[in-house]
RNA sequence: CGGGGCGUAGCUCAGCCUGGUUAGAGUGCCUGCUUUGGGAGCAGGAAGUCGGAGGUUCGAAUCCUCUCGCCCCGACCA
């Protein structure tokens, strides 16, 4: 590994090394003993606890409740809706027996006990539309009780052949939001508000530039009507589904038959909507802002905003350096995420480079000459900026620089984002741009599924949205087979 | 499932080809002293089923067979 005393691989070198590098150094995740599951470390933890108490406020604030809904799912719930199984039978973890017993001659210390077989397998939930519906068909009834709007935040099992941390794991972290409506009207409304709600957390938390778009039949969620996403845009040119919103029609209603009657008195099929987030958002985070220092979070995510370096060599200097910071902390207790790293066993410069690797958006370094002149000295992550700042109006000044560096990392990704997209007029031009660039490529498309399929086999990229804003012109011809283009298409290789 | 790589101290790895003292280094860890504005220094210390099983041998981390696991690249992937 060429990684160096930092521990991360540059990312003109190797990006894959450097992502997995990135994670580790920042202290996230850890292998664990399970096969494709990660163990998320404190700090990796303490992200997605920023993103689930953001995303959980726009959650209630659109007026859904959350509840939880058991982790095993009856085997046979999964066949009701043909599409929906076939989406997810490869990849489903089975439970089959419900006890264990000591082993015998020859034999493990415990073995399955042959007599505790269940009458059904469980399934472990990949997620949760058919055991939720199994019960909504029961909550609802008439009209009235529409539209139920439900949120859970869970973990999901996908047993998944190959597993990337925080991309794609086994195992992982989400919310899944499972709506009811009384019309498709209202269903249609539901998947485009949480869509926008994706995109707001996306662009406004995370800094990360999404398009929004719909799905090709190709890449739809097994079972639904059709699929919004928001796509974004890695740094390696790839791009990444960062979360998806369903409109599912009436297909699990008549599966499960959430049925309700309706204003006329006749028996009818609620529309239903299903939309998700997962732990993979960590990772779009990563590839979306990060350099070869390693981390940078954007201030809105970060668990910490502003961390504190004392600096001092008598025990005098100590006392009042770390007076001056715990000082600093109150005044800014509820305003800003601060923390002060006082701990003795390390000099600063190792401090420096470990919440440098950690994504901390502001370093402040105080010491006895600075409280001397009244100054602090500040370190920029994102620009790698270092200079005084005046310890009067600190507080704002922090404030209004942690607003900055939010608007500068959403910027510099939104450039880069439209640096690396094209727009392709052929075939051998879209060819051409994805061997050289990769990135995103705009194109006219008929959405034939042969030549989609013929485009993955032969490119690898995939159509990643039908962008809800693109406007197609009039007449325009598919640039792959000169049929009639029947929307405008964003191709990339994806994640 | 195919191709490649790897399992030796918490971590990164050397040692294996060519079997032979008490299995090593760096880093981390513990103790003490000195230090502290970009990864501190010195001294002392603890730390290992050499992935597992079987075999060959007087003797195996090293050779042979089997096996388990991990990583990377593919295939696969709401």
């Amino acid at each position: 590994m060429a990684a160096g005393k930092s521990g991360i691989t540059p990312r003109s070198e190797d990006y894959s090394s450097w992502y997995n590098d990135v994670i580790k150094q920042a202290g996230l995740s850890d292998h664990s003993p399970v096969r494709g599951c990660m163990v998320i470390k404190p700090y990796g933890y303490a992200i997605w606890e920023r993103v689930q108490s953001v995303l959980d406020g726009m959650i209630k604030a659109t007026g859904h409740q959350n509840a939880y809904f058991p982790l095993f799912i009856p085997m046979s719930f999964l066949t009701r809706e043909a599409e929906h199984v076939e989406g997810f039978a490869k990849e489903c973890a089975v439970v089959t027996h419900h006890r264990l017993k000591a082993g015998g001659e020859g034999e493990a210390a415990v073995v399955v006990d042959p007599a505790a077989e269940l009458e059904e397998p469980l399934i472990v939930r990949p997620t949760s539309e058919t055991i939720m519906y199994s019960v909504f068909a029961d909550w609802i009834e008439s009209w009235r009780d529409l539209p139920l709007l439900i949120n859970q935040w869970a973990n999901v099992v996908r047993w998944e052949m190959r597993t990337r941390p925080f991309l794609r794991t086994a195992e992982f972290l989400w919310q899944e939001g499972h709506t009811a409506h009384e019309t498709l009207e209202e269903a249609e409304a539901e998947v485009r508000k949480m869509l926008d709600v994706y995109a707001t957390l996306a662009e406004d938390y995370m800094a990360m530039p999404v398009i929004k778009g719909r799905k090709t039949e190709a890449e739809r969620f097994a079972g639904a009507l059709h699929t919004y996403c928001i796509e974004a845009l890695m740094q390696d040119g790839k791009a990444l589904q960062a979360g998806t919103s369903h409109n599912l029609g009436q297909n699990f209603a008549k599966a499960f038959n959430v049925s309700f009657t309706g204003r006329e008195g006749k028996v009818e099929y609620a529309w239903q909507t299903s939309w998700g987030v997962s732990t993979r958002l960590i990772g779009a985070l990563i590839m979306t802002h990060s350099d070869d220092n390693g981390l940078v979070l954007p201030p809105k995510l970060a668990p910490i905003e502003v961390v504190v370096i004392p600096i001092y060599k008598s025990d005098e200097d100590r006392d009042l350096v770390l007076g001056a910071s715990a000082e600093l902390a109150r005044a800014c207790e509820g305003k800003i995420r601060l923390h002060i790293d006082d701990r003795d066993q390390f000099r600063p410069g190792h401090k420096f480079f470990e919440w440098e690797k950690k994504g901390v958006p502001i370093r402040l370094e105080l010491g006895p000459r600075d409280l001397k002149e009244n100054k602090v000295v500040l370190a920029r992550r994102d620009t790698g900026e270092k200079s005084p700042v005046s310890r009067d109006g600190l507080l704002e000044h922090l404030v209004g620089l942690l607003g900055e560096i939010q608007a500068n990392l959403f910027q510099r990704a939104l450039e880069f984002r439209e640096q690396s997209t094209r727009r392709a007029s052929n075939y051998d031009e879209f060819k051409q741009i994805l061997k050289e660039h990769r990135g995103l490529v705009q194109a006219h498309f008929s959405l034939d599924p042969e030549w989609e399929e013929r485009i993955k086999n032969e490119t690898k990229a995939t159509v990643r949205c039908l962008p809800i804003d693109a406007e197609l012109p009039a007449g325009a011809q598919c640039i792959f087979s000169g049929a009639e283009a029947k929307s405008d298409a964003l191709f990339a290789i994806a994640y």
